[in-house]
DNA sequence: TATACGACCTGCAGCAACTGTAGCTTCAAG
DNA sequence: CTTGAAGCTACAGTTGCTGCAGGTCGTATA
């Protein structure tokens, strides 16, 4: 049984953090010791590299809990397991797109600025009129 | 002078947005109505959009605040707006690099599974299993 | 002039997904 | 038996907003 730092290392998870997805219902309640440190077994750590790693894919924490609900039943059809994926891939595509049109705005800027006085920035310009904007970039934080 | 909703329609921007800047201090606080309604000028406007273009490129509001604070010195070398703005494209092109490299897991996730039982699904193995990536995919939310 | 109704006000809670802190207790090695 | 690392709970803070409740203001119309 592991207690919760080894459990954090071997994951590369902070200790913290598995503290919070116990709280949010995502990692079950664990047996505790005596004194009332929590323990943990070889399927909890398995939880939580199926978590860890679907993060790191970008999966939000609400597709990860269908996954995990999803995995409990192996003779379904994995087609709504796809349907997550899918829609995952489709949301780091519209990222990829938008911030494909950031990096080309963002390097014109750069490109034709000459490094002289504030006044004559060209980036300064560019960000006071959206109408210097070739590309249309709607929404932040892609 | 135009009251708050109206400076939130033509930047468009929300009003409780425009309040949120004058809190954080990114916005000054505008002259009131005699019964204590915002009210803002043309210079205000201006700001607002000169912010709200920052963000729609991805700028962080504290970048956005130092950008403003660099412009009120239209004499000075605009090197330091240069670097804000290469800093800007860096992390932008990171987060290209890796969100590319999520792109390259999620489809071939895809294209493996066969969509049989969830028991054999390719999807769940790759996510069980770290070392089945081909890409090294480190910190999650780019 | 009365009234209706949209726009505005303050203050606070909530989102995602953690991260950090304070002040305490437990565990395990020496 | 002591010591120091690791664990405990509870809560605040991060970023950049967004939404709500419960009240006030502004103005067009009857």
């Amino acid at each position: 049984m592991l207690p919760i730092g080894t459990l954090a290392r071997r994951t590369g998870t902070k200790v913290q953090t598995i503290r919070y997805y116990e709280q949010i219902g995502l990692m079950p309640e664990p047996g505790r010791s005596q004194g009332g440190q929590r323990r943990y077994g070889d399927g909890d750590l398995d939880r939580l590299a199926f978590i860890r790693h679907s993060r790191q894919l970008g999966f939000p924490l609400d597709a990860i809990r269908e996954l995990l609900a999803l995995s409990d039943n192996p003779e379904r059809s994995c087609a709504e397991v796809d349907a997550v994926a899918q829609k995952q891939l489709r949301e780091v595509e519209a990222r990829l797109a938008r911030l494909e049109a950031l990096r080309f705005e963002l390097r014109r800027m750069l490109r034709e600025c000459d490094r002289n006085r504030v006044a004559d920035c060209r980036v300064l310009e560019v960000l006071r009129d959206h109408e210097e904007c070739l590309a249309d970039h709607d929404q932040a934080g892609a």
